[in-house]
DNA sequence: TCTTAAATTAGAATTATTCTAATTTAATGT
DNA sequence: ACATTAAATTAGAATAATTCTAATTTAAGA
């Protein structure tokens, strides 16, 4: 009984911490943006793409169409309630993990998965051009079945 | 007249080592793949999307048809000739640089460049899952204007 | 309650890439 | 040289992820 209840309030609290994000945010609170964040929050950090979070949604038997859902995710990563990983080259994937971290690429199932940070550890970085100026440095490291 | 005489001969070096991997690769001999290693390969190591590869055809008036371009960037990179790098989630860029290797990737011009190897240093790898085998390390140094 | 800027939506458009199916060509054997 | 055949080329259609358009609805403040 307790356990369960633990569990419970695990959950939730990833989901409010969202919600918070998004009430803080300049993004106005709808509907369909709470039922997005209740269904990618829910089960803590994970990766997804656009078309995963279509297949939830109907799921769920909301209906939250499929513009909606590109809106959304791409407004919420501009706000920082979600994070963007590029590095597939025909699907975008959506992180739940918005802090600098570095990935497991499966090739075979085409899943993303974290790496811890302290198991990265990169001790030589190339200067960056003189123009130009540092963004960020992402580690993918390909694995197959 | 010597040092032309030396350039000359540096850039043939390239375009004839990819001839030779052509010839020793299990592909035929055409007028349109000696034509595409001739321009992909004259300038030594660079990246470049099939639609680069596209303005360049045209640019020297061969005509070699888009679906061609494609087809033999596909082959060449199965046959390492090329490497593909997958970053962008709408791009595949190609890499004469087959040695595995870091990049940078400029998000403002959208162009690649290699890091010398030399200058990445990853000093702690992740164990990988249990289940899964090591494909390959790829380190992307995002820059930008 | 009124107002208005923002959000949602269906469906069209875009774009990189792959596929199809007909034609041409390279390479091999006679 | 000529015939045979598998591979390559090609135009154009198809695909698929994402974005755009323009009409409608809604959230939130006055
Ligand atoms: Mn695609
Ligand atoms: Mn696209
Ligand atoms: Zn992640
Ligand atoms: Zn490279």
């Amino acid at each position: 009984m307790d356990l369960i209840y633990i569990i419970t309030m695990k959950k939730n609290l990833h989901v409010n911490k969202a919600l918070d994000l998004l009430k803080s945010s300049p993004l106005k609170v709808t509907s369909q943006r709470t039922r997005l964040i209740e269904i990618l929050f829910k089960n803590g950090d994970h990766h997804f793409t656009a078309e995963d979070v279509h297949k939830e949604v109907d799921k769920n038997k909301y209906k939250i169409s499929l513009a909606t859902i590109y809106n959304c995710l791409n407004q919420f990563t501009k706000h920082d309630i979600l994070k963007s990983v590029r590095l597939s080259s025909d699907k975008i994937y959506f992180d739940t993990n918005t802090k600098a971290h570095h990935h497991f690429f499966c090739v075979s199932t085409e899943k993303l998965s974290d790496i811890k940070s302290s198991d990265v550890e990169i001790s030589n970085l190339p200067t960056i051009p003189k123009d130009k100026k540092l963004k960020s440095v992402e580690v993918v490291v390909n694995i197959s079945d």
